[in-house]
DNA sequence: TTATAAATGAAAAACATTTTCAATTAAGTA
DNA sequence: TACTTAATTGAAAATGTTTTTCATTTATAA
């Protein structure tokens, strides 16, 4: 499930932060986008309906918010951004063109992750797993 | 198979490119060592049998082995790096503490591949894949 | 209201990476 | 071996991203 921008918003004030207008901006941006957007592409956004707001303030918003939970990082070649974050344990699939998002839960990682854990000793906390390709959309042109 | 030093240098010259003393330097680095290596880092140690190298001299290497497929990159939190690439598909197992690397092969993601792409419509092209602990050396301290 | 701690924005600092360009050099050829 | 040439190098500058600092503003609780 996708969060609303109010069950965002009053999350936040639960963990004690201010509701400003600015994160409030932010969120929006967040919330209703499907790409994944790093912090530049989202400052430009927010800036759309809130000229004012520093860029600072977009990076303090997104650490925030991730710290929270509530947003994940994605990754794409090189670059990478943030993208809302359903509730509970989850993955993406990720255009490379468009940079839309698909979330998906089912990783089956567990056996994997036991095996190798077994044979290298590791203690595993965490796995990252996300699908490259094209969307529906991106597939004909270049 | 973790390639070597020397089958590196000569897939090297074979695409056409000069092997020089620099090169040599930064390719030994990274078949020497097990952890993964941010540029900067890796700098670093090259600079021990190589003090006149310049940074950038690293980063157009690094970039090169990168496009030949024999070094790749590694996610770790907000950071990454790059180790060597053993021949064929394969992951990474990362310690976050001192950022080794155990490389594995089999990850069986082929039928998620298929379903997710029938649900989703995204033509995939790759994955991500890669698994985050610590490892026997780094379980004990903080 | 008012008090106050948290949040903001501008500017500067800190980093990371890329570009530019003149000087150097690996490696093929005579 | 000496020569030629295109590739490579390193310093410096440019670019881009993220963080820090600090004075000012503001959300929120009393």
């Amino acid at each position: 499930m996708r969060p609303s921008a109010k069950k965002i918003a009053s999350l936040l004030r639960q963990k004690g932060h201010k509701l400003t207008a600015q994160r409030r901006a932010v969120i929006d941006v967040v919330v209703n986008s499907h790409e994944h957007l790093a912090p530049a592409a989202l400052y430009e956004r927010v800036r759309r309906t809130h000229p004012a707001i520093g860029l600072v303030t977009v990076y303090r918003t997104l650490e925030m918010l991730h710290e929270l939970g509530l947003i994940c990082r994605v990754h794409r070649g090189e670059k990478h951004g943030y993208t809302l974050a359903p509730s509970g344990h989850h993955h993406h699939l990720v255009c490379t063109e468009c940079g839309i998002v698909a979330d998906f839960t089912d990783c089956d990682l567990e056996v994997l992750q036991q095996r190798l854990s077994q044979q290298t000793g590791f203690k595993i906390e965490g796995h990252l797993l996300q699908f490259l390709g094209y969307c529906r959309d991106c597939q004909g042109g270049t």
